[in-house]
DNA sequence: GTCTATATTGCGATAGAC
DNA sequence: GTCTATCGCAATATAGAC
C-alpha cells in the first residue's frame, strides 16, 4: 500500500536545496533555483526560510541530529565493547552511505556558514566524534582493541564514512550491505581486534 | 643564507588564489580579492590568467600533478612490495599534510569545474588510485599482505590522507611525523601487514 | 605590463497587491 | 500563503589610455 503524504513547503525546500548544495554547492546555487525545484518563486521562499545561510545551517544541523540519534540507537544494547563498537560502525557507515548527499553537505559547506552558525555545527560533531572516542576507549580499557591512539582512530573511522559518502551510489560494484561489512573490517582490523 | 627568490606574477596569483579558496572557497572568492592578495587591480588579472575557472584548473592539475611526482620518486627503490608501500604511504600522507591547502581545494572544488575541467582532474586522480592499487595487489600477490579489496584499501588510504589535509596545522598536538608514522601503521594493520 | 572605467549579468532580499 | 516587480549591490570580464 502506497501512502501518499503530504509534505510541508518547508520540508520540500529543504530537500530539494539539499540536492541543489550537493550538486552545484552552496555558493553556486541561487534561491532562485531553490524556488523553482520547490515549485515556487523566489519571493515565496521567503514565507519559509529566514535566509539562504540559516536554510544551509537547517540542512546541516539537521543532518548531524539525525546521525547521532542513528547511533546512539545502534548501540543500546547490552554487548561488550567490541559488539557495541562494531554495531555503532555499521550504523556509522551505512548512515553516510544512505544520506551521502546531506553527508556531503555537511563537510564541505562548514565554510560557508558565519563562524556562530559554524560553531554550532562544529559543537555536533565533536559530541558525536567523543562517542565514537568513548567506545574506542572502552574496548581499549578491556583488553579487547589495541588502540594506537583512541582520537586518530575516530578520525580514520570518520574519514572513510566520509570518503564514502562521496562516492557511493546505489547498483554499484557492491551493495550497501557489502560496503559496510568490508569497512568495519577494515576499521576493526585497525584496532587489531580478532575477526569473527 | 636567505635567498631572494623572485616569483613571477602567475605563481605569485596561484599562490594566493589557492590560499583564498581554501579559506573561503572558490565561488565566495572574488578575483577582487585575488587581485589585492597579489598587489594588482582585478583588470591586471587578465594579463596573467584567462578566467577564474582556468585559474581552479591549474591549482587544481598542479597538485595533482605534483602528488603523482611525489609519489613515484619514494617508490623508486629496490625492496619488497611491503617496503615499496610502505614508502608509497608515507610520502602519500606527507604530502596531504603538507600541502593541505591545495589538496583540500582539489576535493572540495571540483564540482566547480565544468565537465570537461572536471575530466582532467579525474583522470589525474585516477592514475594516482592505480599506482596505489598496484602496489597493493603485488604486496598481496607476495603474500606479504591479506587483501579485502585492493580498490577499497585505496580508498582508505585516500580518505585518511583527505581528511588529514582538512585539520592538520603545524604545532598541534603531535608533529606531522607522527601523525605520517601512526597513519601508516593503521593503514597496513587494515593489510594485516605484520608490525616492524 | 599597469591602471580606471564600464558593460552586462545575476545575486539575496524586500515591498506590496492579491 | 502566493505572486510580480524592484532595490541595491557585487560579480566576471573587457576596453582602452598610459
Amino acid at each position: 500500500m502506497t501512502e501518499l503524504v503530504e509534505r510541508s513547503s518547508a520540508e520540500v525546500i529543504r530537500a530539494e536545496a539539499a540536492k541543489l548544495f550537493f550538486e552545484r554547492g552552496y555558493d553556486a546555487t541561487s534561491l532562485r533555483q531553490v524556488a523553482a525545484a520547490s515549485g515556487l518563486r523566489v519571493g515565496s521562499l521567503y514565507n519559509h526560510i529566514d535566509s539562504k545561510e540559516h536554510l544551509l545551517l537547517q540542512i546541516m544541523g539537521g543532518i548531524m541530529d539525525d546521525l547521532m540519534g542513528s547511533i546512539r540507537l545502534a548501540i543500546d544494547f547490552d554487548g561488550d565493547a567490541v559488539a557495541r563498537l562494531r554495531a555503532a560502525l555499521a550504523a556509522h557507515l551505512k548512515f553516510h552511505a544512505e544520506r551521502a548527499q546531506e553527508v556531503f553537505i555537511g563537510n564541505a559547506e562548514l565554510r560557508s556558514l558565519s563562524e556562530q552558525a559554524r560553531d554550532v555545527v562544529i559543537a555536533k560533531r565533536h559530541e558525536y566524534e567523543l562517542l565514537l572516542q568513548d567506545l574506542i576507549e572502552e574496548a581499549g580499557r578491556a583488553s579487547l582493541a589495541d588502540v594506537v591512539d583512541a582520537r586518530l582512530h575516530v578520525y580514520s573511522f570518520v574519514a572513510q564514512a566520509t570518503h564514502i559518502a562521496g562516492w557511493f551510489k546505489p547498483g554499484g560494484r557492491m551493495s550497501l550491505d557489502e560496503i559496510v561489512e568490508i569497512y568495519t573490517r577494515l576499521a576493526l582490523r585497525e584496532l587489531k581486534v580478532p575477526e569473527a
